[in-house]
DNA sequence: CTGAAAGCGCTAACAA
DNA sequence: TTGTTAGCGCTTTCAG
């Protein structure tokens, strides 16, 4: 539109100043002093040229790029519900980090090992990579090259932050109705959360969502019993075909209007998820390297509702 | 991990060339024809240092980023019904797109007017804008920097490319019953195919779901007519609602394992969408600006099952 | 066929 | 308090 685009040289010129007092005065840079003339004349001139950083450049020159990586491992086939559940997450990463000033690059991979260069190439500040699978990834994790956070998926690298919903006590919790409780959720790549799952009800109660379907059938053969369904939109289809008053959902945001209002819900927040995980991230970015010992954070359950 | 960052010099120098000579190889440069000899041992040495290019010296030198952006217009209130709509999209495109070697940024603004920088910071080769509303944006749009691709939304200016379901074509086949047809479907912020639907049902009979609710309401009151849902989640909450053999659901995938298997459904596919969209981007990038005129392409409906 | 060197826009010593 | 300048890693003329 502009004809060439506007350069801090620009701007040093239209002000009478060098560019580094532009750089000093548009990075708030602490070290130098600047006075408070040069730098209104400095915004002034940005400001009338319409002057709009150049990340690419700063990334090259000062080793920050401001860019995350938010990876999807697409480990299985994903079925739609699930996919839901992610984008929720998605979104609420992507929110916190530009409002801290970061920009987020999405990538959904089935094959990890190989796209893991992205992070390299984009020199990304950190990275969180969602539904991480244990097995093929150890390996994969060690040759990062920045900040990593595993967020739903679990590693059990000490080397590397987790943060995941506390599935152990939801079930905990959940799971000792009299009649039995069975347990849906969607086909996770970690196995950490089917695991909490096994715990509290037996392998012949648990569900997982797969492509073949066969969720009709296991609700029906199960009435008498209450059940715990992990998901919304898997939520909303277990409704339709099951009593909703024995049905438990784990939502991912208090207002699931999805769901019919009086279906009890349990809430992990996507929202305090995310939260965390930037927190974290903040933490990791701005520590020197290996000062605070890597954990795992649980997002605890919230009982909705009366 | 690995010391330091291995670049085209370390490269030259364990190959025994220059700079140049390395990244006439590894580019594939045409105009400059390097032995075969060279070539090999640039190849050998690259892969030994486990060389990964640097994009963003790349993007610095040649003004090419590889980045393109998703802009998810978060105009209102956004349930979730919606979102998962998007993002049946947004991978879609995020896919087609890392395949031909772009990465992706996702952004999603309730103010493209203050977030329309971003593309310019970080020089987005492309921006794809879903779910654009008409009128505040007329204007932001031209203040754009790069090809911009509007999916989803009508702005009725010439000077962009848009690429959207064919609703009008939709609604035309499928809402003549005798019985009467109703409507549902999220809120758009592009009122285009609000438009449709409304030039072939009477408002009345033609639900947005918003966060008040009331699509139970709305349904009760319509139980000897045919329905429209827009979207396989909003499918998923009617069909329960709403007795299915007088349903049609709008679907973006064609095994929209959501919904019950013999509910009617119509699939205006996301995958084609987003591969119209990243076809145009293509050309854009390929031609000399105003090569081709801009236009809208419409993603035809396709009737399901039997 | 290959190399030297300028430059992309910005930052950060180091000088002044 | 401000300016000079040397890079960051890569591309790309232009000479050899």
């Amino acid at each position: 539109m502009d004809g060439k685009k506007v350069t801090m040289k620009d701007i040093a010129l239209e002000a009478g100043v060098s560019s580094a007092t532009v750089s000093y005065v548009l990075n708030y840079s602490e070290k130098e002093k600047i006075s408070h003339e040069t730098r209104l004349k400095v915004f002034e001139a940005a400001r009338r040229l319409r002057y709009v950083p150049d990340m690419t450049a700063k990334t090259l020159a000062n080793k920050k790029s401001r860019l995350v990586g938010v990876i999807v491992n697409l480990g299985r086939v994903n079925l739609p519900s699930k996919l839901c559940q992610y984008y929720e997450l998605i979104d609420a990463l992507q929110a916190g980090l530009y409002r801290i000033g970061y920009d987020t690059v999405l990538l959904s991979t089935s094959n990890l090992n190989e796209d893991i260069q992205i992070g390299q190439r984009r020199s990304f500040d950190a990275a969180f990579i969602l539904d991480l699978d244990t097995a093929a990834l150890r390996e994969t994790t060690h040759r990062f090259f920045c900040p990593l956070i595993i967020i739903d998926g679990h590693l059990g690298d000490p080397l590397f932050y987790e943060v995941t919903g506390d599935y152990e006590a939801l079930f905990a919790q959940e799971a000792g109705s009299p009649e039995g409780t069975f347990v849906v959720m969607e086909d996770y790549s970690s196995d950490s959360i089917y695991a909490s799952a096994r715990r509290h009800v037996p392998p012949e109660h648990l569900f997982i969502n797969r492509p073949g379907g066969g969720l009709d059938e296991f609700l029906a053969s199960r009435q008498g019993m209450r059940g715990i369904v992990v998901g919304e939109v898997l939520g909303l289809q277990a409704e339709s075909r099951f009593p909703r008053e024995r049905l438990t959902v784990v939502v991912g945001q208090d207002d699931a209007s999805l769901l019919h209002p009086d279906t009890r819900r349990v809430l992990i927040a996507s929202g305090a998820k995310a939260g965390e995980a930037i927190r974290i991230m903040r933490g990791l970015l701005a520590l020197e390297p290996g000062d605070e010992e890597p954990q795992t954070i649980r997002i605890a359950p919230v009982w909705l509702g009366k």
